[in-house]
DNA sequence: AATGAATGAGTGTTCATTCAT
DNA sequence: AATGAATGAACACTCATTCAT
């Protein structure tokens, strides 16, 4: 959540930085386009921001702010966890605030695979929310005297590359799709959240058979 | 399959290209560090390719015509796709050859992350091993006299988002992966691949279900 | 002598422009690091003056001012002239005031270094020192009855780069030498001394020495 | 001395570098007008020189190379040291070579105000001349059974600040002189060099006479 | 008297590309 | 097939200065 305090114009800054950045790529960006396209004289980005690149990092650390936000009052509405339906309804609202974020998403993935000394970005999204989750469903299942044997490193395996990285590919390249394949955007949604559903829960399915399968 | 009268040079060049596109991305890598790395004359890049772009368009178009190669040998293996293994063994084929390309593979996510003009270069990958394979097999059912009502979007849908971009996220976040949350290379080759299989052949095993049941 | 009412602010500024034009030189040194080191807002700098020029002219006029100051007051100390002591007594006052001074000197030194329109401003302080002490021993001896044929352009120069130039230059020096010969400030400074007298002194010697030959 | 294998274009730059640090001083001087001076590229500048730093470095380290050659040079003339005359030959020797280097001189004087880590570069060029010299007569004396209780701290400063200084800043000024007060240059440089005997070399008669007294 | 925001014109440096040999 | 030299067009970033309040 940026600072109240901040100026219109920084903010114009950032949502032209986003636009650009998302389109092009970090690299192949220019400052200058995105003073052109923010509209303030170039300097001025200058003046908000240290560098080109600490225009991308305030980009992520906004994302992270403002997931670790959807995530806290996610968590309070599904607290029981109690069916696969709440995983559903999660992912669901994971998935329209990466959807209103995917242009920093789409930065995201494109940092990510470039070589870095820390860890890529992504890894702190998935941290975030299945981390965040993960911790909750573990205490929730020790309250009711359940002992958790689930993996946890499957757990997060699982949520990251069948979970949130399909979602997030779905969501940068779902406009590409509809465009190349000839189906409708809304139409692919649907067929897209079917399967989704169908492969990504089959997991979250097992996995909860086999919790259960335990606590018999 | 590059010419096989490429010269060491063309091929160095390539090499160190595909290296340093991967490690940077395409934009901020330089055609200068791709000469020092491939230990030529900077201007003899010039003699071989056209541009830094066409470097680029040359590992890509390699990439694919090799690929096309394992497509077709791995169908004439498991021509029949009697039983779920089937798509278990050709994703393992899949899998192998997107690993031996894995610098390749990432340089190809990233520019699909751009805008540009035409489809995602990833899209070209995914109508390969999908279309492809899914040719075969529609035409085999019709063979059969069976009449295929399987909706062909969303089998491109399923095997892109939960089969080919969860595989080669694998692929190139494999180590990071492995580096940040201390977990051993193999051991979490072999987690994901468990989960994997539930997830993505979850998706299948409806499918043959669907088509089964259709058959009756 | 600046104005006693210039505002706090102001005096702040133009010491830490002083600072700062000492140490990195007036075109390497920059206005925002002033207004910092001044702790007061750049735009203020602009308030009290006209330009980053404006304030090394101020600088450099402070300087004359305030030697102008100083040279009429030792003259009145050692009106009569009579010895090489009274040359070696007014030196010794001049050193004390430059080297109090020592950062709008070196900056003085460095601008006079520049390609520029008028005469290096370090000229102008020669004519200051020697020109008035230089005016007033003519009239002087004038008044004794005795002509002086002593060469003016000869005094002035052997003034300036002899005594002007050694000891303004082994007042920017001092502290770098010491450093450098590891050789301690103090000491350094006697053994200085000890030369320039020898050195300086040997010239007015000659001239006394030539002056005397003429009066007998 | 520069490598007989660089191309006319490096020298080109090099001399208008040169010429125009002198001129503005290396802050004010802009690379663009190096480029038009030395009628290169710009970006060639940058194929020779790592920065404009490295212009300066180049410059100086030139100048280095090429006084030791002269000092050497001059060693060997004057080996014996015998009168005063000699160092007056060398001395002479020196500001012809230091005369004909008058540009890359100014820049050194200027640099060497800056605050910066190492030494002022001025020094360099004092041990060199001062330094070299003073090894050579020290051998000399001792060669010729004489002890050396010449203080060579203070040898070295009265060479540095009577001799060098003068010498240098009457080279960087003379010009400037010769025009603000309205001297002919040859004219003035015969005063000067009146002067500068009388002085700079009073301190190495006493010295000499100091020495020839302990020979006693 | 003081300041946060804004700007035009640079500033050193980089880079893909080409040329002559 | 190979290279050292050269270049035009950017590039991220800076800086003295101004404006509105």
């Amino acid at each position: 959540m940026k600072s109240k305090d901040s100026p219109k114009s920084k903010l114009k800054i950032l949502q032209a930085a986003e636009k650009l950045f998302a389109e092009k790529g970090f690299d192949a960006a220019r400052v200058d386009d995105v003073a052109e396209n923010a509209e303030v004289n170039k300097a001025l980005i200058y003046y908000y921001f240290k560098s080109k690149r600490d225009m991308l990092d305030q980009l992520f650390n906004n994302l992270v702010e403002e997931l670790l936000e959807v995530v806290h009052h996610s968590l309070e509405q599904h607290a029981n966890f109690e069916s696969v339906e709440d995983v559903a309804q999660e992912l669901s609202t994971y998935y329209d605030f990466m959807e209103s974020k995917a242009d920093t998403i789409r930065i995201m993935m494109m940092e990510s695979l470039k070589a870095s000394e820390g860890p890529p970005p992504l890894f702190k999204l998935s941290e975030l929310t299945t981390g965040e989750a993960g911790a909750e469903i573990t205490k929730m299942f020790e309250e009711r005297g359940l002992k958790v044997d689930v993996d946890m490193d499957e757990a997060l395996i699982g949520d990251f590359f069948t979970g949130m990285v399909p979602m997030i590919n779905f969501i940068v390249y779902r406009d590409a799709w509809s465009k190349h394949f000839g189906i409708e955007a809304e139409e692919l949604k649907q067929k897209f959240f079917r399967i989704f559903r169908i492969t990504h829960l089959a997991y979250h399915n097992v996995q909860q058979e086999e919790v259960v399968r335990d606590e018999e």
